[in-house]
RNA sequence: GCGAGUGUGGCGGAACUGGCAGACGCGCUGGUCUUAGGAACCAGUCCUUCGGGGUGCAGGUUCGAUUCCUGUCACUCGCACCA
């Protein structure tokens, strides 16, 4: 009685041994070439999810594959532990944070070990534990000393009830997430980094990043959305009273403007209601108070909920006009909500005529709409009033109405216009960019204390490096409200570094971002206790070779992190310029869900809709190996996955196919150890072409594996066909074990019969071994306990290897994989070599060639490789076809196309 | 709005540089075995009026298009203080 599949022990008991010999435990070798696998790390929530199994065990498969590939493979794990649900959870179950935390922790990294993933688990790395922060904090200070931070009062939603900042994330609709109070803007100081300094060059690199897909360059591209214009500045009207208009301001307006081509369209300016002149412009006009109560309308509006599509565009008129520097036009100047202060130069030229939103806008408020660039193809009649412009024509074309500039091309006279203000002192032409400075402070506890003490005489003073870290302080009392650090009694007071004075620490807390933005580097050195990370350390390890995590942090953790390789670079401390050589963006895992409505819909899995799957359930019931091949085989990774119950059972019938298929060949007497004589040396010397027509299609199919497999594995990172592609080579050797059952040996043919028939049974069977031999080794990275298992089962069956002295040392290497070398139950299936494919064991003796008539397909056959090369001997073959005849029949056959070795096709009249 | 992506059986998905559409798996149907259920195994499974027709829809390029081009429709995702 054959045992069961006992995936429970199975499992047990490798990841046992593996934790044992350290299997996983990897130090820098200058012999090796490396490869860093790396997956984002997760936050410590509590548990993990299906989503979390995906990135793992993507990541796990190409650290084995690498592995097995003679890699030297850097495979790490750790926790980016910081984060506001940990407070949360403080104040909900009166638990600190750290506590919350580290116990989640101590779960998921059970779950994660259950998983049978190859972590190196000594390069564990916790972001809220002093270790890491004090580095956390070190790099603040370095950038710091670089003048990449600044601080400055920055606008924070506030909500005024639970008096505590909150993400835009809790402040959807302007509604504090908690208690539905309205959130307001406020403006506190807050610490910034200048990732604006960077702005040309994270662009530009993205040049770099061949390994990314075009999908996240595009994003970040769009995120730092550069772009080319030109400043222009108008004076303020001469003849107005200038009164409220101070020297430093000036007496001009600046916008900034991509199509300057446009200037003698304008027929307004607009100004964020927040721009510092506006006060001036009106003061003691009767504008004055007008305006101020417009603007105070929009200074508790957050931008966002200012700028979204449904929202009017309103303004108004601040009773100041401008002169337009190449035209002389007098130009009203308004007020309006859709202009944002933070962008470009806070105020824009409205040219109605070729801009949508200013032609809403002139629409509305009855401004002037005056075309001066023509559409190809277009007339436009005398008057160049509103009538007949219907829509904004933004693109490019024939200058009309445009003074000396008229009748160039708009891309001329976009040049010709910058010059002319360039030479005038009204213009420069100018890059903006969309990407704004990174606001890292947090008013909260659970993050790294900014290490700055704040001192009335000395101003803003950072820690010393020799007193890293600033620890958190755990004298904090968690409710509802501020920030709860301010609760410390101690926290707060510090004796300033510089004159010694009593001073004041900073409170707030940084961005989990920066803790998550170095966390690779710190993997490649986790222990080190007198520096971040060593740099011939970084310099063996880095760049991370394949970097897997959700397409959510496309644009913020990986632009955060690209600025910090950066900025490090520059400090001297690291020596790349980009982290992630290449990415891969895996897609959600989703799951079907009953509307409301009665419709059945497939979204991503998610505790608020209820259609979540446990991997702590199908781990239990069907074993790790299942749950890893099923995510592995549901889709490619990039796309999303619909969880299907069936489709796990499938695999899991799928892993029992091959426990039984390897058992079977164990207990009936396939291999050597069957043979009642020994076969003698010339006999069992076989030659490729000697194997019979069925023998030879096994050994080709076992190729083709390889190299399929190895292919989707490797480059495409496909694991679904990949492992499809192994089930198709498992259906086969069960088809051919049938076959070539010893059991089918019936004693009654003749001595020399008998022993050719021994002969090629014996081929078969050793062809069958390797067959099991290589889909062992291609799943292992995917099943690996599984994998080992039964490995070690085939070290039992004894290797007839005949087939061994077929050719070259090197060439016997690749078709007997894992055999040889005495492969003994205790040597690990990771320790093998991946298999490399045969060229000549790939060719197929019979060809399937396709006959078309008009594109059609109308016959098969099936022919002998040589014919099926050779484009004459096909062309003479269609002759040969009655069905093709026929339809030829009484036509005039005009050309024929033949592609050897696929098909021909004859195109008739 | 701006930007990006995806549309193939009952379902998840294959088809790599244009060359047999539907690999592999799920589900379903019939059978073998079984007291029965399950498991396992075997056969079948796009539609069809048997001519042929089929990859969201309409065109185009080509001997040949899921693949390339143009237009169109539908859906999905991203766009600044959660992680």
């Amino acid at each position: 009685m054959m045992e069961k599949y006992n995936f429970e022990d199975i499992e047990r008991k490798w990841q046992e041994e593996w934790h044992a010999s350290g299997a996983h435990r990897v130090r820098e070798d200058a012999d090796g070439e490396k490869y860093y696998a790396l997956a984002m790390f997760p936050y410590p929530s509590g548990r993990l999810h299906m989503g979390h199994v995906r990135n793992y065990s993507i990541v796990d498969v190409l650290a084995r594959y690498k592995k097995m590939q003679g890699y030297n493979v850097l495979h790490p794990i750790g926790w980016d532990a910081f984060g506001l649900p940990a407070e949360n959870a403080a104040i909900k179950n009166q638990m600190p944070p750290a506590q919350w935390t580290y116990s989640n922790i101590e779960h998921m990294r059970g779950q994660l070990q259950r998983l049978g993933l190859s972590y190196d688990w000594d390069r564990e790395v916790t972001t809220c534990r002093p270790e890491y922060y004090r580095w956390t904090q070190w790099i603040f200070l370095e950038l710091y000393k670089q003048g990449l931070v600044y601080r400055r009062e920055a606008n924070v939603n506030w909500c005024p009830s639970c008096a505590t900042v909150l993400a835009n994330e809790q402040a959807e609709g302007g509604v504090c997430e908690r208690c539905e109070a309205s959130v307001e803007l406020r403006s506190l100081e807050q610490w910034f980094l200048k990732i604006t300094e960077y702005s040309e060059q994270l662009l530009n690199d993205l040049e770099k990043l061949r390994g990314w897909p075009e999908k996240v360059k595009t994003m970040q591209r769009n995120w730092i959305g550069r772009s080319e214009g030109v400043r222009v500045e108008f004076e303020i009207e001469a003849d107005t009273d200038m009164r409220g208009v101070s020297a430093e301001t000036g007496t001009r307006i600046a916008v900034f403007t991509t199509r300057v081509d446009t200037l003698f369209g304008v027929s307004y300016l607009v100004l964020a209601p927040e721009h510092p002149l506006v006060e001036e412009l009106v003061r003691e006009t009767p504008y004055e108070r007008d305006v101020a109560a417009f603007v105070q309308r929009f200074k508790g509006v957050n931008e966002q909920a200012r700028t979204a599509d449904d929202v009017e565009k309103e303004g108004m008129f601040i009773g100041r006009c401008g002169i337009n520097p190449l035209s002389g036009e007098r130009v009203p100047i308004w007020i309006a909500n859709y202009v944002l202060l933070q962008y470009g130069t806070g105020a824009v030229m409205g040219v109605p005529a070729h801009d949508s939103r200013d032609f809403a806008f002139a629409t509305k408020y009855g401004l002037d709409i005056r075309c001066v660039i023509l559409e190809p193809g277009k007339e436009l009649g005398e008057g160049q009033g509103r009538q007949g412009v219907r829509e904004a024509y933004c693109g490019e074309g024939k200058m009309i109405h445009s003074g000396r500039f008229s009748g160039m091309e708009s891309g001329e006279a976009k040049d010709a216009m910058a010059d002319e203000l360039e030479g005038l002192g009204r213009g420069i032409r100018q890059v903006n960019y969309r990407l704004r400075d990174w606001l890292i402070s947090r008013q909260r506890y659970w993050g790294a204390p900014i290490p700055m003490v704040l001192c009335p005489k000395c101003g803003d003073v950072p820690v010393p490096e020799e007193q890293l870290p600033v620890l958190l302080p755990e004298d904090i009392e968690f409710k509802q409200g501020e920030n709860p650090i301010k609760s410390s009694p101690s926290f707060g007071e510090a004796v300033c570094p510089c004159c010694g004075g009593k001073a004041r620490r900073e409170t707030d807390t940084m961005d989990t971002f920066m803790c998550s933005s170095w966390y690779f580097l710190r993997y490649c050195d986790p222990r080190n206790e007198g520096a971040a990370f060593a740099r011939d350390k970084t310099a063996y390890w880095m760049n991370v070779d394949q970097y897997v995590g959700g397409v959510e942090h496309a644009i913020m953790h990986l632009l955060y992190a690209r600025f910090l390789v950066k900025a490090l670079r520059d400090c001297g401390h690291v020596g790349v310029d980009e982290p992630f050589e290449n990415l891969l963006t895996q897609g959600m895992v989703c799951k079907d869900y009953l509307r409301d409505d009665g419709r059945t819909v497939v979204v991503k899995m998610s505790k608020k809709l209820g259609n979540v799957v446990s991997p702590e359930d199908i781990v239990s019931r069907f074993g790790a190996d299942t749950a890893r091949l099923f995510i592995l085989f549901a889709a490619p990774p990039e796309r999303d996955l619909e969880w299907n119950d069936h489709g796990v059972e499938g695999c899991y019938r799928f892993l029992n196919r091959v426990w039984r298929l390897v058992l079977e060949v164990r207990d009936s007497g396939f291999g050597a150890s069957n043979s009642h004589e020994p076969v003698s040396h010339e006999s069992a010397d076989y030659a490729l072409s000697a194997l019979d027509g069925d023998t030879r299609k096994v050994l080709q199919r076992i190729h083709a594996t390889i190299k399929k497999v190895t292919h989707d594995v490797g480059t495409r990172f496909n694991f679904n066909t990949a492992i499809s592609a192994v089930m198709e080579l498992v259906n086969e050797l069960y088809l051919y074990k049938k076959d070539i059952s010893p059991l089918k040996d019936s004693g009654l043919e003749s001595g020399s019969e008998k022993l050719q028939g021994r002969v090629a049974r014996e081929a078969g069977s050793a062809v069958l071994i390797q067959g099991i031999r290589t889909v062992l080794v291609l799943l292992a990275p995917f099943v690996p306990h599984i994998a080992e298992e039964l490995w070690q089962v085939m070290g039992q069956v004894k290797d007839i290897s005949s087939l061994n002295k077929a050719g070259s040392p090197e060439a016997r290497d690749s078709l007997n994989v894992g055999s040889s070398k005495g492969s003994t139950p205790q040597t690990s299936i990771f320790a093998e070599k991946w298999p490399r494919y045969r060229e000549d064991c790939l060719e197929e003796e019979e060809v399937m060639i396709v006959f078309q008539v008009n594109g059609k397909v109308r016959d098969r056959l099936l022919l002998p490789a040589e014919v099926a090369r050779s484009e004459g001997e096909l062309r003479e073959c269609v002759s040969e076809l009655p069905r093709v005849q026929q339809l030829m029949g009484g036509k005039t056959v005009v050309k024929t196309i033949v592609v050897p070795g696929k098909l021909v096709n004859i195109v008739v009249k």
